[in-house]
DNA sequence: ACCTGAACACCGTTCAAGT
DNA sequence: ACCTGAACACCGTTCAAGT
């Protein structure tokens, strides 16, 4: 029969677009989302989606997260007897896994919750199981940046190919020590994850030094 | 007397493209380079920056490049007699400052080196200074990529969405004075130097732990 | 070699018009 | 309220043509 302009069950959802929408972000990448490519892959018209987005940032924000929201935090409930460093820790790895399920996703994350409702929601986890633990306000605050700095950071350097698989990249006249960097990129993996764990462990050893310093105060 | 299609002094260069370019992306962001609009704050068409770059992607990693080549490496320097620790601590502090002065270009810096000469060369210098130091080559890869994920993810996560930027997303009914950004954009910033400042103290401590766990084997 | 205009295949977003 | 096509002001990139 006739195409209706408008039907009486509405076509479109802010559900069923970042559904969509996070499909596309996994299979192709962020580059491939634009408004005419999501409303086809929907079925509608690119200015459709503007009945239920401001615009297509925002589109992207819901996509990202989505991503945070899957995220562990039941490490931080009142109920857990996990120690601070082992908490911290266990978020850390279930955050970078999350992050792994979704590299394209990166890119959007690492620049912070911003007012994302499942970013702050991480953020406030943090920062109320850190103050509980004892630390001051002020450094729960810190930790809760400094841990995403470092975890956000760490996805975007992994998942973009830091280094490029071609040895012909890396003259080793110009760069004495890199001499194996294509061997570096073939391993790149590998690099990452143990990059991540010493990084990990550094970190939850070094706050655990400021900790002793201030319990013995 | 007519204006003719090849002068005989080239108009264009890769350098003065890269300052035009570097130049648009400090004072009004990654998006506004378009090759278009860079071509026409160089005087010529868009398509004349095809001759020196093969594509916009190799233009913003040139200008990305300009960045790490004002990173501080003396501290790496054979002769240099600075600790590992100190070194690493002022190295750190040095990249941090260059992002700083340049935050537009943290997301594509923050990609990781890629085939970019001064970015190899920073990672080729803290490599060479860690296994000097007597870190096993495997560590001091992981921890020239560690440092790098912490300081690239706090310089992401500290600017691309500060209140700066983002002021005009704020609704002026619920900030109705202009001193409220001002002072969120303050305090935010604040946080971020002081989560730096935990976390690169917190690194170098842990690694410090690893460290002497080494030479004790 | 280096620059040009024209062209191709796209963009995000607005808006009047339809139901 | 929710979808449409048309339109606006852009994109990155290719290419034949000019010198």
């Amino acid at each position: 029969m006739c195409r209706m302009a408008r039907p009486r069950k509405p076509l479109l959802s802010r559900e069923r677009i970042v559904e969509t929408a996070s499909a596309l972000v996994d299979t192709e990448g962020l580059d491939a989302v634009s408004t005419r490519r999501l409303a086809a892959e929907l079925g509608v018209s690119g200015p459709s989606l503007y009945n239920h987005f401001r615009n297509k940032d925002e589109i992207l924000d819901a996509v990202a997260d989505a991503v945070s929201a899957q995220v562990d935090l039941s490490m931080f409930d009142e109920g857990d007897r996990r120690d601070w460093r082992t908490a911290l820790h266990d978020w850390a790895v279930s955050y970078r896994a999350a992050l792994t399920d979704h590299p394209n996703t990166v890119p959007v994350l690492a620049r912070g919750p911003g007012r994302r409702p499942a970013g702050l929601k991480v953020a406030d986890a943090v920062f109320g199981a850190m103050v509980r633990a004892g630390w001051p306000p002020a450094q729960a605050t810190h930790i809760g940046a400094l841990m995403r700095y470092f975890i956000t950071g760490s996805a975007l350097g992994s998942f973009a190919r830091g280094f490029v698989d071609d040895e012909s990249a890396y003259d080793p006249a110009d760069y004495p020590h890199l001499g194996q960097a294509h061997l570096l990129a073939e391993r790149q993996q590998k690099v990452d994850e143990g990059a991540f764990e010493t990084g990990l462990r550094a970190l939850i050893d070094g706050l655990s030094v400021q900790y002793e310093a201030l319990v013995r105060a």
